[in-house]
DNA sequence: TTGACATATCGAAACCTTCCGATATATAAA
DNA sequence: TTTATATATCGGAAGGTTTCGATATGTCAA
């Protein structure tokens, strides 16, 4: 049977590695820079714009992101471009938008 | 067109709410007991021994996962037993597995 | 009522995150 | 080289989370 309901536990340390991504996550800012980024790349100055934070500190949540595997740099003179390097975060987002989002 | 690529950008505030629920999914121990509860319910007790945790840990964890909306207590003599009360946790969980577990 | 058991709550220590101002680096333009 | 712009990093203050032992509550059995 392919694809058969695997449902078996996790092992804890796995979960505790997702635990760290799911934490990572879990930010408002953030949330709206990987609803951005699944839609195309963006610098961190547009990041920050639309967060309305402080370009530094977008550069923070950014490099949070890359730490665990999200986001890629992508450096283009002055520019930083960040892109979506983490497939499984459009399925995440997904659920998130059906849960929250305005539809 | 139904069920069109609703592409919006979700407000600040809904994602502020979405950030408050992926933080309390996020810890290993609560991620191990929401997947247990997906399959049924469960005591306390049991959740504490699959997590290799005290009790009233447990109890604390449970709490903080009633709060959000995920669970529901449900006191049956002297145990209390919790199920999923949020639908959603199950397609979230689905997506956590496909990248962590060890199919 | 007493004792045992299951769960829940409290208060404090230890730890982690977020945010900010200041500063550093890297690139481009003058 | 100097100046301006974009991003990144540092150190610390404020606030939040996790964990623990101790204690409280709620239920059953004797």
């Amino acid at each position: 049977m392919a694809t058969a309901s695997n449902h078996q536990l996790i092992d804890l340390a796995a979960l505790s590695a997702a635990a760290e991504c799911l934490k990572t996550l879990a930010h408002p800012h953030r949330l709206r820079m990987v609803q951005m980024l699944l839609g195309g790349r963006y610098t961190v100055g547009e990041l920050a714009e639309a967060c309305e934070i402080p370009s530094h500190m977008a550069s923070e949540h950014l490099r949070l992101m890359q730490r665990c595997g999200f986001l890629t740099p992508n450096r283009q003179g002055r520019c930083t471009y960040y892109e979506v390097a983490e497939p499984h975060l459009a399925s995440i987002m997904k659920c998130i938008e059906s849960r929250f989002g305005s539809g």
